[in-house]
DNA sequence: AGACTGTGATTTTTT
DNA sequence: ATCACAGTCT
């Protein structure tokens, strides 16, 4: 048969177990997405099982995207399956059926920064003038929502762990108040609300209940609480639930991705078949061995050991470089040596960071070479501030309670219309109970109680806004084109003749043709479809990474899923890679799994690198190589201590570590540099880590933290060098550190 | 209301 | 280095 015919024995035997519950532990390049949609294409040729009532949850777009056009090969296009992000799988279900639980169908989605603002309007509301208590409460709201906790079970969950939990919890339910009053929801509530919607209203719980009869969950273990939750209510009525996933690829922690999710998923569901995919069909045997190497040092994960056929390959490749410049200029060496001498092609090649701040040096570098090159991550197009404008006038109309995309754009173009304006405005708004939209719309009422001048600025916003609702029902592209000449985008930007405008016009143009692309390909699409394509797909508007032959730069996160014949990871180093929050928070761990990540994407050649002294912060600093460099080599049992000496050594401390000799010239130089520095700056107080006293660090005790004040040890795991702390500060929250690495001190 | 100035944080990752 | 924000001046 064709469909199997491409398959190994397991993947096979996986493919036409469809019935009841099944668990895939599947390692990183073993095929999991080739029998994901096999696996629907087989219930959909094979088994005759309709194609809408499968459903195939993915986590990104790009794996959206790639799922459906592997499918498409393999049915056609008229297949139906349902292949959506779990987002935008919420929204569709919630502009249905959301009236139940209160929401109009042309809710906004709220994207980070519209987000941010509420957030700052609800702490300014209650005239709170600290300013860390901005991210405080977003990470409360976000934790809240992702544990699927209203504001009143949140409060049991955190009061007396958290000393303004009171507090906190107040300015969260405002906050929620006024996302309800605007019509609507941010990111984590697409999940929150639908979770909500499916115990709310047993119409709609039971219609998609029926309607998806198997139900595919790509990345499990990226899976939050609520989207779990929601999975299995969706799942309930057939039991027919397959999960595909890597307990060691899960690096999505930080927005409340739990690992356990996989880990007990065969406990919950005792009928549960397990099948485990071992095979890397992607990387040569030097590749994975490092892969390996690394992953085995942490603690909380199913041991797997994956082999692969692919042979013994070429030794994986370190650079320990002077600097920055001198990391990328070996890195592009090294790219131009394989095309020229090797007969490799630049889309060959994945230049890999930790955070988007690392990318500039390379793209310049890049640059010089003439050597072509796409950035992955970063900034996107749709958070510029031009395009979100232009969006925003959008959603003013389509959501006329949008008051947050109102607010933005009434004094853009700059009409003199300020905050004591807006904020009348608003108690307009309240005292008619209608939306601020709507006061506009009918100014006339009110204009008298506005300054004469003022007065006539708001009218002539009023009338814009009048004249741009009653042509919302245009094609979308026309109606964008109408709202940018109307508003004036071209004369606010080319007359001010300065650089950085021009360059923003041409982006809204720019976002005009995208819009131009989206009505051709989806005619008779309400502006409402056009709004949530953006905000939830904007990522997977870009172009498709194989078609042009180009370089890739990206982020570790953004290249999961992906392969490429050669990979750099590049900026290895302590504070950077682990990053300095993972590091004060030790979570160690998921570092780790994001090295695995980026090591498991190499099918050819890999190499590794770090620079000894970066350009950060506007300051050249010194840096650490990071530990798992000794890791990857293979010297992990010796990491922790290699560590330790290396930073003594580098902190004028302690001596020479004698592995240090075995290292290019250039550390050298770095030497003459550590001595140097040393002669000319007075030494700052060191704290050796390894030598760190454990003994009082134990539960109940009280410690300091140079950035989070006093708190309290709520329990200690591990011990030694791996002894973790988890503390709780009073108005910050529950922390975990590792001991001898905190910069924590006992008080009494 | 808007322009100007100084300060302080910022650099983790994504829907 | 760069940017956002708060505070001050015009």
């Amino acid at each position: 048969m064709d469909l199997l015919s491409n398959l190994n024995e397991v993947q096979r035997e996986i493919v036409q177990d469809t019935e009841g519950k099944l668990l895939v532990l599947a390692g990183a390049g073993s095929g999991k997405t080739r029998v994901l949609t096999h696996r629907v294409a087989y219930l959909v040729a094979e088994k005759g099982v309709w194609g809408s009532s499968v459903l195939a949850i993915t986590f990104t777009n790009k794996a959206t995207a790639e799922m459906r056009e592997r499918l498409d090969v393999l049915l056609g296009p008229d297949h139906g399956v349902w292949i959506s992000t779990i987002h935008s799988l919420a929204a569709r279900i919630l502009r249905r059926f959301g009236e139940h639980i209160g929401y109009d169908s042309n809710f906004s989605i709220y994207d980070e920064s519209d987000s941010a603002r509420m957030i700052s309007k609800v702490i300014t509301e209650a005239q709170i003038d600290d300013n860390r208590i901005k991210e405080a409460l977003k990470e409360h709201i976000g934790k809240a929502k992702n544990e699927g906790m209203s504001p009143e079970e949140y409060f049991y969950e955190i009061n007396g762990l958290v000393n303004d939990a009171e507090l906190i919890v107040k300015l969260y339910a405002r906050y929620e108040e006024l996302l309800k009053h605007n019509n609507a929801m941010d990111f984590d509530d697409l999940l929150h609300k639908l979770k909500k919607l499916l115990m709310t209203s047993d119409e709609c719980l039971s219609y998609y209940q029926n309607k998806f009869r198997y139900i595919h969950v790509d990345e499990f273990q990226d899976t939050n609480k609520v989207q779990y939750e929601i999975i299995k209510m969706l799942a309930a009525k057939w039991g027919n639930l397959f999960v595909v996933g890597d307990d060691d690829q899960s690096i999505y922690g930080w927005r409340g991705a739990r690992v356990e999710n996989i880990l007990n998923f065969d406990k919950e569901f005792k009928d549960a078949k397990v099948h485990k995919l071992l095979e890397n069909y992607r990387s040569t045997e030097e590749i994975l061995n490092t892969a390996n190497n690394v992953i085995q040092n942490n603690k909380a994960r199913h041991e797997k050991k994956l082999f692969t056929n692919r042979g013994k390959g070429l030794k994986v490749e370190y650079y320990n470089a002077w600097n920055d410049r001198n990391e990328a200029e070996w890195v592009v060496g090294k790219i131009e040596s394989l095309i020229f001498y090797n007969g490799y092609r630049k889309k060959d090649f994945a230049i890999l960071v930790r955070a988007n701040s690392l990318t500039r040096i390379f793209e310049q570098m890049l640059q010089t070479s003439r050597l072509s090159y796409r950035v992955v991550g970063g900034y996107k197009f749709f958070d510029r501030k031009e395009i979100q404008d232009v969006l925003a006038y959008m959603r003013a109309v389509a959501n006329a309670r949008d008051n947050v995309a109102i607010e933005r754009i009434i004094n853009f173009p700059a009409r003199g219309i300020g905050d004591a304006t807006i904020d009348k405005l608003g108690v307009y708004s309240y005292e008619m109970q209608v939306s601020t939209l709507n006061v506009l719309l009918s100014l006339n009422d009110h204009a008298g109680r506005l300054p004469k001048g003022i007065a006539k600025k708001v009218e002539v916003f009023a009338d814009l806004m009048k004249d741009l609702y009653l042509n919302k029902g245009m094609p979308v592209d026309k109606f964008m084109q109408y709202v940018v000449e109307k508003v004036g985008f071209e004369q606010a930007y080319l007359s001010t003749k300065k650089e950085e405008d021009i360059t923003r016009w041409e982006n809204v143009q720019q976002l005009i043709n995208y819009a131009k692309e989206y009505s051709a390909k989806n005619p008779g699409a309400s502006l409402e479809d056009f709004l949530e394509t953006v905000s939830l797909e904007e990522s997977g508007k870009d172009e498709d990474p194989t078609s042009r032959d180009k370089i890739t730069i990206a982020t570790m996160h953004s290249v999961k899923g992906l392969e490429f014949r050669v990979v750099f990871i590049v900026g290895c180093e302590e504070e950077i890679f682990p990053s300095s929050q993972a590091l004060k928070a030790g979570e160690l761990e998921e570092e780790r799994r994001i090295m695995y990540v980026a090591i498991t994407r190499a099918q050819e050649r890999l190499y590794i690198s770090n620079a000894q002294r970066r350009f950060r912060f506007g300051k050249v600093q010194d840096c650490l190589q990071s530990r798992f460099v000794q890791e990857a080599k293979g010297e992990n049992e010796n990491a922790y201590k290699l560590f330790g000496e290396r930073k003594a050594y580098l902190d004028g401390l302690g001596k020479r570590p004698s592995y240090l000799d075995d290292e290019p010239a250039s550390s050298r130089i770095r030497e003459s540099q550590a001595t140097r520095a040393r002669a000319v700056v007075p030494q700052p107080k060191v704290v050796k880590p390894v030598a760190k006293d454990l003994t009082g660090y134990v539960g109940g005790a009280k410690v300091k933290h140079p950035n989070y004040g006093e708190g309290t040890i709520l329990v200690v795991l591990g011990e030694g060098a791996n002894a973790t702390a988890t503390i709780a500060f009073p108005g910050l929250g529950v922390k975990k550190f590792i001991i001898a690495l905190a910069p924590l001190t006992l008080i009494k």
